[in-house]
DNA sequence: CTGAAAGCGCTTACAG
DNA sequence: CTGAAAGCGCTTACAG
């Protein structure tokens, strides 16, 4: 297969000129060098006619960068993060930048290696989803280049971010809840050292209180390892209290996966949504169009997430100083449905 | 930021010996060549000490080979794929390799710009999902740099593949609700000249006729851009029948996202699975688990996908010759819920 | 407006 | 066992 590529060089033998004019003539910007137009066209002619494609590996070790950034998700097959790489895939490819994913699912020692071979490749700047005990790795990469982090943040370290308003968030579920009447509202998170985990309890505690509810106030944290197990030793708890003064009237989930793995233990358990227990999750998903009953759920603004990362880096990569750390707060919204409709006197509400 | 980066040059001039003599000891197989232990340990050690990462770039310009892949899909926020992509990514980084996303959406000139962003790019090889009248398009880069189909193939060009057993799939099915006693079995698929699309409709008939219910068969197709709404008339096609002799007893989705779609109007439409209607789906999905009952379903073995596909294109690659065309059919197996047990007298089956 | 030349960092025949 | 040198394809000051 194969068969040489051209090369500048085969170009500017065939028009007769020298490799300079031609890598001039097809850098279109050509600044402050002026080929003549009609030499500008018979190059640009000849090099599509003979099929030139620029050798990138060249390029990139003479002006040393590569148009190719790096991802590290916390896990590309996760829907939410699928969707993020989708976005900022598209961005790049419009940008002229090439994307390298890489997986650490929450894992130290995999995130750094991902770290390390990416910058082996030498990409121009890199997106990350940091994870609990990375930080220094981070940090130490955020140093030599450009780096953007995306969905949660590292505190006291001056790297641009990108993250949901994760309070507003959770008080937007919890006012929801309270205006069908629901006082005893319970929340589900994860037992996990990261700023957004932390921000949605923060989010949540502080809600109650807005609403005088303080002494209701019960969070629930999962283990990111036994998601299934951990749920549903919560939700027996909260099964237990049934009945009682201490009855959950209403669950909110911390994310996707918690919301999902919730809903699913709650049919195993015999509990209807939202008779017995009303329900905000997490982002949307498919899954929940297969539940008896809509959902209702945070949505997070997925395009933004992928287009303020992107741009922010790139900007970053561009420019030659950078003097400000930028931190990106998104906005998210509430989707509702019919599993937040809690009814005090315990028959439904209307549809609406 | 940075700091320049060591090179060869920066360890020699440490070290006190050649480029050439570093790249040697660098190179840990120094075949033919033999650095001395002694000198090798030093190099290696100053190396480390000096933080020194090669140059991809320089690398790659080189010796031609960029150690990096391409893989473009149909879509990477579709679970399917995602999945798939997750398994090529972690067996890549294995095996030293960077890999570079794209993703077509089923469109021949989006497909088509990505094989040429990464044709420039200068990837080793690609494993693509080829989409209809892309056929053209992916022969050529074929016949240049070594590629892999996968999940469908090109008819009568000569390019290594890694597609799931369709019939083979269907038949499953067609004999698991055939077991239940359900004849008038109805199958739901694309209007897509698919190879995969094709293999699982021709599946569908000949196991039907391998029943003798060949005078049953209906096939319904669903143009991709209009899945739900083309459902939706399959079905209300379907309910018409009810209580006729023609009523469908069962039905066979053709993928997931058909699967997916057809859950959700069978609710809308108040159709009871499986007292109603007998289904079985394709691939596993998280939503199915939020689904009233159980479903039954095709598994695909997304890891062998993986594997297969990136051993093929790597041994393409890595092997100077490629005298024969691969083509690997995976097998695919029936996971069964309580969706697909039709109960001829109306009754429901003793739960098992 | 155009050309000759250097050099990015690496690998690899060719000598010794 | 080790060194000197060429060259991969490109970009970009420097001359003219």
């Amino acid at each position: 297969m194969a068969g040489k590529r051209t090369t500048i060089k085969d170009i500017a033998e065939a028009v007769g000129v020298s490799k300079a004019l031609v890598s001039f003539a097809l850098s279109d910007s050509s600044k402050g060098y002026r080929v003549s137009e009609e030499m500008t066209k018979k190059i640009l002619a000849t090099a599509k006619e003979m099929n030139y494609k620029p050798n990138y590996a060249a390029r990139s070790l003479r002006i040393g960068k590569t148009k190719t950034i790096g991802v590290i998700l916390s896990d590309i097959s996760n829907k939410f993060f699928a969707d993020i790489a989708r976005c900022i895939e598209d961005r790049a490819y419009e940008k002229d930048y090439t994307v390298i994913f890489g997986s650490s699912d929450e894992n130290p020692v995999k995130l750094e290696n991902m770290i390390n071979v990416m910058s082996a490749k030498g990409v121009d700047g890199m997106i990350i989803v940091p994870c609990e005990k990375a930080e220094k790795a981070i940090c130490n990469i955020a140093a030599r280049t450009p780096v953007v982090l995306l969905d949660r943040f590292i505190e006291n370290a001056d790297i641009d971010n990108v993250v949901l308003n994760n309070r507003k968030a959770i008080s937007l579920a919890v006012e929801s809840l309270h205006s069908y009447g629901a006082s005893r509202i319970e929340f589900i998170g994860y037992d996990l050292a990261l700023t957004n985990v932390h921000e949605r309890e923060a989010g949540y505690i502080a809600s109650m209180k807005h609403f005088g509810l303080a002494s209701n106030i019960r969070v629930h944290k999962v283990r990111f390892k036994y998601i299934p197990e951990d749920i549903e030793s919560a939700i027996k708890s909260i099964l237990a209290r049934k009945g009682t003064e201490d009855a959950a009237e209403a669950v909110i989930f911390a994310t996707n996966s918690l919301t999902i793995e919730g809903l699913k233990c709650f049919s195993r358990l015999g509990l209807r949504v939202p008779d017995d227990i009303a329900v905000v999750g997490f982002d949307g998903s498919e899954a929940f169009e297969l539940f008896y009953t809509s959902i209702s759920y945070i949505q997070q603004p997925i395009e933004d997430f992928g287009r303020e990362s992107l741009d922010l880096l790139l900007r970053n990569i561009e420019e030659k100083s950078h003097t400000k750390v930028a931190s990106v707060s998104l906005i998210p919204e509430l989707v509702t449905g019919k599993s937040a409709v809690w009814d005090n006197s315990m028959k439904r509400m209307p549809e609406k």
